[in-house]
Formats: structure tokens, C-alpha cells, sequence
DNA sequence: ACCCAGGCATTGG
DNA sequence: CCAATGCATGGG
């Protein structure tokens, strides 16, 4: 089985978190250790490897796909230098999470209807209903499916989408988005803000959508998704002293943090979700 | 029976 | 420009 190789400090077991935290992901499947996705129409099938990770059908059109959902591109290294230089809760996240390699939504169209399921909700109840919406207009592969196409859902009806459990106003986004003109593929030759520009048109695109496509999808050094809820506690739990900082306090952060804004958000989410929040200053040598 | 959860558009000042 | 409102599900 072929090893693509991923540079050290690398484990899989935490970089693949995100897929196990919020429920069973139909896209993203985790069973038995090893994560589960559709690609070309074959389920390609990733498990931890001796330096690296042992993916069963690696050719050229998986092997983008597998390497944007590893987060291949991020320069760990350089972040795990700035941390230590400029930040000292950063610099002990680095240590706690080593090996956490955030990993990317490989396709913009599915980061962008994924988005648009978790807006206003849990992310528990976004979840589910996203897999019916994946079990419904998906395409199953082995053990996994495909994430239904736009060509797909721009012939579904609004009320096909509200009938698995979506809002009518998101069902109404997430056809609308599927039958826009707007070519998402050909955002990645775009700067930050035009991206950011591009997606607000659409309608159901606000501004927490776009930072997370330029974060999770584009992995842009510097997206900085302040609106967020969860990174709005995580940020508070590991600066705010206490207090609950307000979106503009979280804004205004992101200097700090220039220009490894998005490392910050994936480790800072992360390191709550485990817990690593709790003993910042509790650990006596 | 509430209330909250990784927003957004719409409406009305 | 800002404030108020409705939205649907899952979990507490």
C-alpha cells in the first residue's frame, strides 16, 4: 500500500479529530482508524503509516484530494517557530497538539453548503442533517459517499431540502448557490478580499462563510474567522482572562497573530475542544 | 416546555 | 448605519 509521506511531527489520530468531534460525517467517514472518502468515484481509504500516511489508491487524481485533506500545504514549522518567538500560550498549544495538521475541505462547493448547514445551528445538529443531505442526493462508494454535486442539487427543489430537515431560507441558499454562475474552482487565483467579495454576492453567503472557505478550503495564511462562535470561546478561554471577549475584541486580535492567523484558529479550537485550556497556568513544573 | 447552538437576510427605524 | 426578528434541528 502506498505511504505518502508527511513530514514530522505527524499524528494522524489528531489531525483527524475534527472528523469523529461532532458525530459520523458520511463524506468524511471514520471507520476502524482510518478515515473514508470518495474521490473520482472510488472510496480512497487513509490510515496512519510509519512517517506518513498509507492511502490505498494514490494516483494524480487522488493525490491532491488526500493532500489537501492531510492540510499538506500549512508550514507547520514555520508556525511552531513563530509561536515560540512571539507567544507563549501559542508556543505550549504547539507543544500540546504536536503532530495536529489541520486538515482542508478538498471540494469549494461542498466547504461552502457545508458552511451554509452549520450556520445558527450545532454543529452536533448541522451534522445530521448534512448526512441526510449526503445520503439522499450523494453517491454512495464503498463505505462512504460522494458529496452531492452542484449539477445535482441545482435540479433539487427547495422543498426536497427542507424535507430532510434544512430551514427553508437555507434550502432556498443552497440550490440557489448550486445554480450559481459564479466559478468557485477559479476563486483560488483570487486575493483574500476579492474571495471574500465574490461569495458575499451570493446570496446566504455572509462573512463567516467566506472566512472559513479562505480558511478551510483555500488554507489562507491569514483567514481569521472572528465571527465565530467557537473560536470566539476558544480565543476567550486562551486570552481573555476570564472574561468573554466580544467579536470585535477577537477582530482586533488577529495582529497578534500576523500572518499565521489560520494555524491560530485550527490550534486554538483544537486545543479547547481537548481540553488544554484548563491548566494554563495550573501545571507546576 | 423551554434554551442554546461555529449566521444570514429581511425589515424597520 | 444599527436593532429586532424568524428560522429548524439536536441536545441539555
Amino acid at each position: 500500500m502506498p505511504l505518502l509521506r508527511v513530514p514530522a511531527p505527524y499524528d494522524f489520530e489528531l489531525s483527524t479529530e475534527r472528523f469523529r468531534a461532532f458525530g459520523p460525517d458520511l463524506a468524511n467517514l471514520w471507520v476502524d482508524g482510518a478515515l473514508h472518502r470518495v474521490v473520482a468515484g472510488r472510496e480512497v481509504r487513509l490510515a496512519p503509516g510509519s512517517g506518513g500516511v498509507l492511502v490505498d489508491l494514490l494516483d494524480p487524481a487522488t493525490e491532491p484530494v488526500v493532500g489537501r485533506l492531510l492540510g499538506l500545504e500549512f508550514d507547520l514549522a514555520a508556525f511552531g517557530s513563530f509561536a515560540n518567538e512571539h507567544d507563549r500560550v501559542l508556543a505550549r498549544l504547539v507543544e500540546r497538539l504536536a503532530g495536529f495538521r489541520p486538515p482542508l475541505a478538498p471540494d469549494p462547493f461542498e466547504a461552502l453548503v457545508t458552511s451554509i448547514t452549520a450556520q445558527q445551528v450545532s454543529l452536533q445538529a448541522a451534522f445530521a442533517v448534512r448526512n441526510r443531505l449526503i445520503a439522499r442526493f450523494g453517491s454512495p462508494a464503498g463505505r462512504a459517499y460522494s458529496f452531492p454535486t452542484p449539477e445535482r442539487l441545482a435540479g433539487a427543489e427547495p422543498e426536497e431540502l427542507a424535507a430532510l430537515g434544512f430551514s427553508r431560507r437555507k434550502a432556498e441558499y443552497i440550490v440557489g448557490l448550486a445554480r450559481s454562475p459564479l466559478d468557485l474552482a477559479g476563486l483560488r487565483d483570487a486575493s483574500d478580499a476579492d474571495v471574500k467579495a465574490l461569495l458575499r454576492s451570493v446570496r446566504g453567503l455572509g462573512e463567516w462563510t467566506a472566512d472559513w472557505f479562505l480558511a478551510r478550503h483555500l488554507a489562507r495564511p491569514r483567514a481569521w474567522p472572528a465571527g465565530d462562535l467557537g473560536l470566539r470561546k476558544a480565543v476567550s478561554a486562551f486570552y481573555g482572562a476570564g472574561r468573554e471577549l466580544s467579536t470585535e475584541e477577537v477582530r482586533a486580535l488577529a495582529d497578534r497573530f500576523d500572518p499565521f492567523q489560520n494555524l491560530t484558529a485550527h490550534y486554538l479550537l483544537t486545543g479547547k475542544r481537548l481540553g488544554f485550556d484548563q491548566d494554563q497556568t495550573g501545571s507546576r513544573d
